[in-house]
RNA sequence: GCCGAUGUAGCUCAACGGUAGAGCAACUGACUUGUAAUCAGUAGGUUGCCGGUUCAAGUCCGGCCAUCGGCUCCA
């Protein structure tokens, strides 16, 4: 058997001969997807020979492996395109992401949106050429000796900070790049993409680098998924939650106040019944709404700790008389200390716990100007915000009562189940590690007994603990970070809260902060784009337009809408002097869920047509069968 | 904060450096209407703000403000 290995080739053991290639023994393979190799469950070129006794699964480019790889490649190629076009230009990273690719340069101007047609174009070409990409391993000398000749110092950076001894570097044509790989075998494989945005990012991240120019893109298996993810980019440019809040009329935004959005009337029924909601919610789930101060003295800061880890974020400030003076009042970002110094009014006793204080109250952070982003990321903001001090060996069923609510309410909600994340110890911390190690364990415990599959997220924690936070996914597969439980064994101790236990003793209590919704501002933006705009019939601004037919039946008109009033709803009239196609055109466009229509038919049977928003067809309806209907309308909780 | 782009009527958008326009909305009038736009007319602007270049600036240049896309899902 001189010669010949033996291998498994998806899942068939087959003889094959010595330095026979992943690419070889998955010929025939995908249908021209085949893109890569999985060499014993470790992703590699096709070109990569495969030893005695491995196991060789195909990689096909509609995988999600697989695309990850025909994304990166096609970062490849674009860095091609542009060194080709841009002499002077240094590449950087570019890698694949959840939606597509980026790639980082270090160029001498950055680049424009202009410049993406003439890029792109010329990754046609190349793609069009099929240039063989060859993996070349040699040398970490060598690879900085290569680089250095080419005047690319990012990837002598990268180069010098890598451990390994050999490294890897990928040629396609006269171009290279240091690259782990794996790649697809040829330019050939790239045909599906789309040059979308340009960006400036810092090198590593870091705004103390140098601002790189970045190109976003995306590739997928064909054009049709890549024509699919563009419609579906469209279709939620066209439920931009900023879009939709100008035209239903929902919010605004000012330049006299940036990031703090107006609500106006319709916007803030939202507001007001998504904190109706939580509060039912409270009652059930033993929560006790408070009203706290918003602007405290510095003092409050110090003691909490905001003043040390969180002062970049708040509104300083002082009162008119001494305005000249330094700020000695903060505005609150957060409600935390507001409700320590309640919890610290009385002498508690371990009967008194677990005490749940609830607050909507107004809180502002001084968010960077470029990160503010309509609702969704404001200066501004109320959140579902409540803090809830414990005994040690109550946290767990605390956890456990609010990761249930988090269900109830999402479900009630319309989204689908959420997921979690565990956000760890950051660099900037309070408290010792050992401390974090512990609650970090607590929450992770009560995650899986709720059965929540989660993720950890390292270094992501607050600066008082670590946190839960609650990712829903909406109607286009986006997720959006809302709800988030946190574990705080810090703040306890900076207000020396405590209570009297059951021998009497002193002893320390834990706090839990947690939203539901998270802030009411970003969830009605997250809320408004699931949606696109038609919201449940409890929470929509006008739920119910009349319109009538003409002036004669005005009065019946009147009385159907006074009607329904009565009952409850919101009601508007549309008795306007104008064609019935019109009334409804706008009715439909305001979102209205009942569109009811009357005429001198509906008035002479003292009934009504009803027409449901985006249903075409109508219902005759008496009034009382309507006055049921909606009746039957009841909001959650 | 940093990089890039954008800012024209309430909204969506036009306007080779040479008199700022259209559609919708608003207002007035006619039409009395049957399930996604009836017709006609009227009015509406210090082109984000400040400065500069020019005979002439919405347009070119600079500063500021705001908005939009981004700012480590690592070679």
């Amino acid at each position: 058997m001189e010669g010949k290995i033996s291998v498994t080739v998806a899942g068939r053991p087959v003889q094959v001969a010595h330095g026979a290639s992943a690419g070889q023994l998955l010929k025939g393979f995908g249908n021209g997807r085949l893109v890569a190799a999985r060499v014993n469950g470790k992703p590699v070129d096709l070109s990569c020979p495969v030893g005695e006794g491995a196991t060789v699964e195909p990689v096909l480019a509609d995988s999600p492996e697989g695309l990850e790889i025909l994304r990166h490649s096609t970062a490849h190629l674009m860095a091609q395109a542009v060194q080709q076009l841009f002499p002077g230009v240094q590449v950087t990273i570019g890698p694949a992401i959840e939606e597509g690719f980026y790639y980082d340069f270090a160029a001498p101007r950055p680049f424009a949106l202009d410049d993406l047609p003439r890029i792109e174009a010329r990754m046609r070409e190349l793609a069009g050429l099929d240039l063989k990409i060859e993996r070349l391993e040699m040398s970490r000398e060598e690879a900085v000796a290569r680089f250095a000749a080419l005047g690319e110092r990012y990837k002598v950076e990268i180069l010098s900070q890598l451990q390994e001894p050999r490294v890897s570097v990928y040629r396609q044509g006269d171009w290279m790049d240091l690259c782990r790989g794996p790649h697809v075998p040829s330019t050939g494989h790239l045909q599906a993409f789309k040059l979308l945005s340009v960006a400036g990012a810092y090198w590593r991240g870091d705004e103390r680098n140098p601002m790189l120019s970045r190109i976003y893109g995306t590739s997928f298996a064909s054009e049709r998924e890549l024509a699919e993810h563009l419609r579906l980019l469209e279709l939620a440019r066209q439920r931009d939650h900023r879009k939709l809040g100008r035209e239903l009329e929902l919010f605004f935004f000012d330049p006299v106040s940036p990031g703090s959005a107006f609500f106006l009337p319709r916007g803030t029924v939202i507001y007001r019944e998504l904190e109706s909601y939580i509060r039912r919610l409270y009652r059930r789930y033993g929560f006790a709404e408070v009203i706290t101060p918003e602007l405290f003295r510095n003092e409050l800061w110090q003691r909490s700790g905001h003043w040390e880890m969180f002062r970049e974020n708040m509104f300083l400030t002082s009162d008119g008389e001494r305005g000249a003076g330094a700020p000695d009042y903060g505005l609150k970002p957060m409600n935390c200390p507001g409700h320590a110094l309640i919890y610290r009014l009385e002498k508690r006793s371990y009967r008194d716990l677990p005490l749940r204080l609830a607050d909507f109250g107004r809180l502002h952070r001084a968010e960077r100007a470029g990160v503010l982003h309509g609702l969704t990321r404001v200066r501004a903001m109320a959140q579902d915000d409540a803090h809830i001090f414990c005994l040690e060996g109550q946290v767990g069923a605390e956890i456990d009562r609010n990761l249930q609510m988090v269900k109830e309410v999402y479900q009630a909600l319309g989204f689908g189940p959420p997921k979690a994340r565990l956000a760890t110890m950051p660099d900037k911390h309070l408290g010792s590690e050992e401390l974090w190690r512990q609650s970090e364990a607590v929450l992770a415990q009560a995650l899986e007994r709720n059965g929540f599959g989660y993720v950890v997220n390292r270094g992501e924690g607050a600066f008082y603990g670590p946190k839960i936070e609650l990712y829903v996914p909406d109607a286009l597969g986006r997720n959006w970070q809302l709800a988030t439980i946190q574990l705080d064994y810090n703040l306890p101790q900076r207000f020396d809260l405590s209570y009297i236990d059951a021998s009497g003793l002193p002893a320390r209590p834990v706090m839990i902060h947690r939203a539901i919704l998270g802030s009411i501002e970003r969830f009605i933006g997250v809320l408004l784009e699931h949606t696109g705009g038609v919201l449940p019939f409890w929470l929509a601004p006008e739920q119910v337009r009349v319109l009538s037919l003409s002036e004669k039946v005005e009065p019946y008109a009147a009385e159907v809408a006074e009607l329904l009033e009565r009952r409850g709803a919101r009601v508007a009239r549309d008795l306007r002097n104008e064609k019935l196609g019109l009334k409804v055109r706008q009715a439909e466009l305001a979102k209205v869920p009942y569109i009811v229509v009357v005429g001198e038919r509906e008035a002479a049977q003292r009934g009504v047509s009803l027409r449901r928003l985006r249903g075409a067809k109508q219902e005759s309806l008496s009034l009382e069968q309507l006055a049921a209907l909606i009746g039957q309308e009841a909001p959650p909780g």
